[in-house]
This record gives structure tokens, sequence and C-alpha cells, in this order.
DNA sequence: GAAAAGACTGGTTAAAAATACAGTAACTGG
DNA sequence: CCAGTTACTGTATTTTTAACCAGTCTTTTC
């Protein structure tokens, strides 16, 4: 990826104020914010700044519409919302990059890129076991094990799972979470709420573990 | 899980429309470009949706301004940004120091010294609010909420709390989390489990807002 | 069965926003 | 030294956009 020739101070600072403003805000600014915010009197400064990093590209501007500045390729990864309070870099502990598995397409592997919705880092000794990524949990299959729709599922990608534990199984094109049991003749996988059936696999059947469940994460508790 | 009046339908497809058009383009859409997606021939249709959604809580409008449309809660970590989900963000990302509090030893504040048994850093972005601790919660009183003996409850130290949020609260000596219903003459605090009593508050009774809950980390699924 | 809320069409208007044009001044690389 | 770029002020114009008002028809809710 061949990137942008080098910005001016200036620049750097009107795509800062872009990142800044989306991460606050949720949009970008409009020239006239910008030149507020950085003390020009003409909005027309602002806009050739923002031609400038346009023809350098680092942003897009979509024309004839207000708000119209698109962050390109690297610009785009520094954008987080927060207040500045606590963000200090450079951790001196080990980090975790953590794909959040959304919905898995039939067929495909549950890593593969599509199937990415974003990133989180975590610390890596959160979990007992390092996990491998996250997967978003649909269904109330495993509500009485306390794990909810909606809830982030640590998952650690391993074959090597015992009787008993929670588990990434695919079944054909489906995947799903559920507690393995090994039984001489078959495999169960049982959900944590009644109301679910018990899933019973023969052998012969298409059959898969995709992981092992070492933790769990919710961020949809407030409403 | 649910203090927003329900959406109806239609109204569920706006939300989406602006999860996604914020998603591809970086900015929340107009009422103009709303309506020509959904098909409508006014813009004012689209502008009623964003009221009745306003008025309902799932997003914020300022008043105003183009695209000023705000998601709230829960609406917001739908959002993906969807171009570019390799590039790991190296540094950069912001970071989040969260102690661990153990057991709350009688008569003293949450965040003393003495409670923190560790700290585990995770992205700030984890959660929807920025959590200020983590409490490991005891007993099985939220069991239908899915929060179970020893999962870890993100808290924001806040005593801005809503009716029906799951918060932190200190009853004397004692601190419980259990989600909040504040009547007319008294304060109830509701476990999610019918084997627990339903604790009532009366006025002049020792009480406090420790906190809210924003989240869950469970590093304990696996056995 | 009446009232309220939802889901629109159609039109209007004031404010917000993009963007073009004409300048000034410093600084910069060949 | 001088053309080109950067960094602005100031003015102007058009387009975009938010936001309101008056209706119609349907669906919920009480």
């Amino acid at each position: 990826m061949h990137d942008q020739p080098k910005l001016t101070a200036r620049q750097q600072e009107i795509l800062e104020l872009i990142q800044k403003t989306i991460a606050e805000t949720g949009a970008p600014p409009t020239r006239a914010e910008i030149a507020q915010v950085l003390g020009f009197k003409s909005a027309n400064a602002a806009e050739e700044h923002l031609q400038a990093l346009a023809r350098k590209g680092a942003i897009d501007l979509v024309s004839g519409t207000s708000r119209g500045i698109r962050l390109k390729g690297s610009s785009r990864n520094s954008v987080r919302q927060s207040t500045d309070l606590f963000s200090l870099p450079l951790p001196g502990f080990a980090q975790l990059a953590l794909p959040l598995i959304g919905r898995v397409a039939a067929g495909s592997p549950i890593l593969a890129q599509e199937h990415i919705d974003r990133t989180y880092h975590v610390e890596s000794h959160l979990f007992q076991e390092q996990p491998d990524y996250l997967l978003r949990v649909r269904g109330m299959s495993m509500r009485d094990a306390g794990i909810m729709d909606g809830d982030l599922l640590a998952v650690k990608a391993t074959k090597e799972v015992r009787n008993g534990q929670i588990v990434v199984a695919r079944l054909g094109d489906e995947v799903t979470v559920k507690r393995l049991r090994r039984q001489a003749d078959r495999i169960e996988l049982l959900p944590e709420n009644p109301d679910y059936p018990i899933i019973l696999v023969n052998p012969g059947e298409p059959f898969d573990i995709e992981g092992l469940a070492v933790g769990l994460v919710r961020n949809t508790l407030l409403m």
C-alpha cells in the first residue's frame, strides 16, 4: 500500500481534527466547523486544506454533500470514540487482538475475513486460556449457563476439548454453541435451556469442533 | 434489557439504515437520503421517523446541524467500519485500566486500595459506556439476567442511573447488584431470580447508588 | 368505537454548508 | 529570483438540509 505524500503540519492538524470530530460526534465536520475550531476567519481556509488532503490521498471529498469527508486508509484506524482521559498507548503487558465474528455464512470458515465485524484488544490474561476470536452468540439455547443472546463468546480455536466443556461446533453449514457430551456411540450437544432440544450427532454425520469457549463478554447490558 | 419503548418494524428499518450508512460512508444520512433509499416521496416521512426514534431514546438529534443523528447506547456497537478491517492499529487504540474489586469490606468505599485484587487492561470501547472498575459478583441473585457467581461486572461509578437498569447499590455496609426500580414512595432492588427476595428501601434507610452495570466479563467458563 | 400513534404525500422556508472567485503574504525548491 | 505551494481573509452564490405545517389513510390502543 503506497501511502500519501507527506502532509504539512497544518494539514496533519486538520486531519486529526476530522478524526477527533468523527470520534466525538459520529460525523465529519463542516468547513465552517473546522475554521471555527482552528480560528480561521474564513471557511475557505478549511476548504483549501481539505482539497490539499484529498490531493495527497489522505481523504476523499464527496462533492455536493454536507460533511462529505471520508477518511482513507490508515487515517481511519486512529478513529476511536473516547475521552482522552484514559488513552495511554504503548502498554507494557501482553495485548491480544480478538476479531469479532458476527454472523457466520453457510459453508465458509469461521475466521474468514468477511465475518469479521471489528477487532477488540484486551489484555491476554483476561481469560484463563488465550482465546483466538470473539463469537457473537445468537439465540437463548445456553441461557441457563448465563450465555445470552448478543453475548460475545471468547473462543480458542482448538479441537482439544473435554467432555462437559462448552464448545463451538459446526454441523454441516451451521455453527452452534453447546455443551459437549461424547457418548460411546454418538456425540450429544446439550443446550442449557429446557426449551431447546438436545442435538444428537451420529457417526458419519457432518460434524466438527471449531473451538472451545474460554470466556464471555457482554457489552449489551445497558438499555 | 428493555428500558426503551420498543421500536416499530419501520423504525427499526430506519435505525438499521442509519447504522449502515454510517458504516459505509462514515456519516449519518440526511432526511432526503433516508427517504430516497426507502422510497418515500417526501423527506418528511424520514423526519417523523427520526423524531419517533429520538422520543424512544434510540438516537439523539442535534438540531440545526446537517447529518446530526447520533446513535445511542446499544445502537452504536453494531456499527462496524466496513473497509480495511485487516490493518491492526499498532499503537493508538484507547486503553482502559480496570481495577478488579473482589470483596468489599464493610464500611469502606468500593474503590479503596485494599479491595483491588489486580488490574485488567482492555480496549475502552469493549463496552458501550466506559466502566471504572470490575466487580466480582457473588451469589446467584441475578442469574436470570445472565449474571452468574464469579462473573466480573463492569461498573461505571455514577449515580446517574435510570429505572430498570442494573446497578451496584450500597445498603449500609453491604454492596449488592440488583435491578433498580424507583417507586413513588420507596426504592425497590429487584433480583433476577425468583429464589431471592425483592429488597425494599424506604426513605431514611441507608442507601446509595455506587454505580451502573455497563458490561460483563466471565473468565471462569472453563472446567 | 374513539383517540392516539404510525406512516406517509406535498409543499414551504430559513439556516447550514459547499464551493467558487479575488486577494494578501510568507516560504520554498530549483 | 521567481514560479509554485502553503496558508490564509473576505465576499458571494448555489445547493443541501433541517424543520415546520397541513393533510390523508391505516393501525393500535384504550
